[in-house]
DNA sequence: GGAGTTGGCGTGATG
DNA sequence: CGCCAACTCC
């Protein structure tokens, strides 16, 4: 194997197989490449089995392509070793496992964030809790962070006692998590939650697994909350052979609950353990990287670092501020078709990042105008699309039709004439009966003050799932699709409308349609459940393809582990970025610049700041001023337009 | 039961 | 500005 292009502390890191190993990777620095030369590595030199390895990173994209690189450096098939994300690693394992926990089976969903909220709506209203004082939102992010410090909903009741208002969180909690229960359903927190203890209260479980991952790798692990840290405890601690890699300045995550203190900790807490620095950065201009450095530096509390770099000096950082965010659009479309012309660049080498999603649409707009081709990363995703979770709900009743929060969407939809108060009256049946609804829909009969009508129609509903049902076992899941569309109705009510918007919704669906043909090319497990897992876990990043040159809009956050030669950092304004929330705490106003620092360290050549001195915000305009962020960077890096 | 309208409210980033 | 719950009307 040739290690010869790498630098010395690449090297280090790379050969230092065994025993604990941090290394702190600046931005830049080169850590896919360590990580997938060490996987190569252990494999080729060591002769370690590809199963043995495990590989986290935290998205699917940078899962997908550790492990093209690593294929790329190797003459045998990496396919059986687990480079993944946190969660479909547990999803992995709890597929496996979950019967071995109390209450849960085999089959369970995933609840993504739209689930939830319904969920937590549904919780208040039995509560008789107004979603005034206990916003939906703000009631999930409370269970979130318990969730994150893996505190169940009894200890969180515990621990909150003494507190009026939080003691009713504490009942919104333990009704959410029996609700979920109910479902069959897990949501993201749960995922690594139950993995932990899965894994903590069956010794011969931890055992295997850990006699299966020898040699542990985690990625972004400046980014790992106490649940992940406690996982990945648990399964490094027979063999100790835990290599991390991060960077503290780059830590961008706490209000999900990542924890800086892991890094910072890892030395204690895993003695013995080697600490390699990677401070030469390979992807940016000495400029770049000087603005990156000063602006880093106001930041109290780092490990120590210097980036530096043998690329040339560069260009001039340009910061430009425009009279509203017209203007700073107009600037940054017409910058993109310059130097296109001039400089014979692609659309692709260019991105623009912004704070918040709303701030793509202007630029969006700029875009079409001039004709520049574009994608944008986030924001509103294909699968949050009406249309397609209703689809997606008839395959989960399909695969678990007791999963009632499914079932409640569909079963009016397309209109079958079953209203409101007749499914509340068939849920307080299915309450009562202690069954889910779809089993209620069995004892019709029984219920008193619904309809004939309604009720004819509820068993019409019926007869269809459980057809479907049967179809699913000898279908796939492109065919079950077609199934479900046409025997629903949902297709006849698409061709039926007459709007401009049916005819995307039905392009929506043959997008699904062909997600599920691709999935069923691409996959060895064709099962209906694991193609709803894949949705779950999908993000938009994911999905992310360079095949044709367009530029890129993103969020800050959604930039990192990315770059581009060319870089907007768009709405640098007091209030926008930093973000007013961040005022009251240094520590959110240290995590909104690292946030900038990830964001100056995404550009190669050249990095344009702009700003807007007058801007509409949610119907509001208001003067701004321009951020603190810029002028933490040297005036003599930066030409003011 | 369902479609259409209104008024109030929140509005950071995500697997 | 856009969404959602609540309300009105058929």
């Amino acid at each position: 194997m040739d290690l010869d292009q790498l630098n010395k502390e690449q090297r280090e890191a790379v050969v230092h197989t065994e025993g604990p190993l941090l290394i702190f990777a600046g931005a830049g620095s080169g850590k896919t490449r360590v990580l997938t030369h060490r996987i190569a590595y252990l494999i080729e030199e060591k002769g370690i089995y590809p199963s043995n390895i495990l590989a986290i990173t935290f998205t699917n994209k940078a899962a997908r392509e550790m492990k093209e690189r690593v294929d790329k450096l190797m003459d045998i098939s990496a396919s059986n070793m687990w480079i993944s994300t946190f969660h479909s690693a547990c999803a992995k394992i709890l597929r496996m496992n979950i019967e071995r926990l109390p209450e849960y089976k085999k089959n369970f969903v995933i609840f993504d964030s739209d689930d939830q909220e319904k969920i937590v709506k549904e919780c208040l209203k039995e509560l008789n809790y107004n979603e005034k004082n206990f916003p939906p939102r703000n009631v999930l992010s409370v269970i979130s962070r318990a969730k994150d410090q893996m505190i169940t909903a009894e200890k969180f009741m515990e621990k909150n006692m003494s507190d009026f208002k939080m003691r009713k969180f504490a009942d919104i909690y333990k009704l959410y998590q029996d609700k979920l229960k109910k479902n069959n359903a897990l949501d993201f927190d749960d995922m690594l939650l139950k993995t932990v203890e899965l894994l903590a209260y069956n010794e011969d479980i931890l055992k295997h697994y850990q006699d299966k991952f020898k040699y542990i790798m985690v990625d972004e692990y400046q980014d790992t909350n106490y649940c992940q840290y406690k996982l990945i405890s648990l399964l490094a601690r027979q063999h100790k052979n835990l290599c991390v890699v991060g960077d503290d300045d780059q830590c961008i995550y706490s209000w999900r609950g990542a924890d800086i203190g892991n890094i910072l900790n890892f030395e204690k807490d895993f003695s013995g353990a080697k600490v390699i620095k990677l401070e030469q950065n390979y992807r940016s201009t000495k400029t770049i990287l000087d603005a990156a450095n000063h602006v880093i530096k106001c930041n109290y509390g780092r490990k120590s670092k210097n980036l530096w770099t043998e690329n040339g000096v560069g260009k001039s950082l340009i910061h430009y501020n425009g009279s509203d965010e017209r203007e700073e659009a107009d600037f940054i479309t017409a910058e993109i078709e310059r130097l296109g012309m001039e400089e014979t660049r692609e659309y692709r080498d260019f991105a623009v990042l912004y704070r918040t999603n709303a701030q793509s649409r202007i630029i969006e707009e700029m875009c079409m105008t001039r004709g520049i081709p574009y994608k944008i990363v986030g924001g509103f995703k294909f699968y949050d699309r009406k249309e397609v979770k209703d689809i997606i709900a008839y395959l989960r009743v399909i695969q678990n039709p007791t999963g009632d929060l499914s079932l409640k969407r569909i079963i009016n939809v397309p209109k079958r004439g079953i209203g409101i108060a007749s499914i509340e009256k068939l849920e307080n049946h299915a309450k009562v009966a202690g069954d889910s609804i779809f089993d209620a829909l069995l004892e019709l009969e029984e219920i008193e003050g619904i309809n004939a009508k309604a009720k004819k129609n509820m068993r019409e509903f019926y007869r269809l799932i459980v057809e479907l049902m049967a179809m699913s076992e000898t279908l796939s899941i492109a065919e079950l699709l077609k199934e479900v569309l046409e025997r629903s109705g949902y297709l006849k009510e698409l061709e039926d409308g007459e709007d401009e918007a049916t005819e995307s919704r039905a392009d929506n669906i043959r997008e699904l349609l062909s997600a599920a043909i691709e999935f069923e090319k691409k996959n060895e497990d064709r099962t209906l459940e694991s193609f709803l897992e894949k949705l779950a876990l999908m993000s938009d990043i994911d999905n992310l393809d360079s095949s044709k040159s367009a530029l890129t809009m993103m969020t800050l956050h959604s930039a990192k582990g990315l770059e581009y030669p060319v870089v907007f950092i768009a709405g640098m304004e007091e209030g926008l970025f930093p973000s007013q929330r961040s005022y009251f705490e240094d520590k959110q106003m240290e995590e909104e610049r690292r946030l900038m620092y990830v964001g100056i360290t995404r550009a190669k050549e050249k990095l344009y700041l702009t700003s807007a001195f007058e801007r509409t915000i949610y119907g509001h305009t208001t003067y701004t001023t321009v951020s603190q962020f810029v002028k933490e960077i040297p005036k003599d890096l930066i030409t003011r337009i």
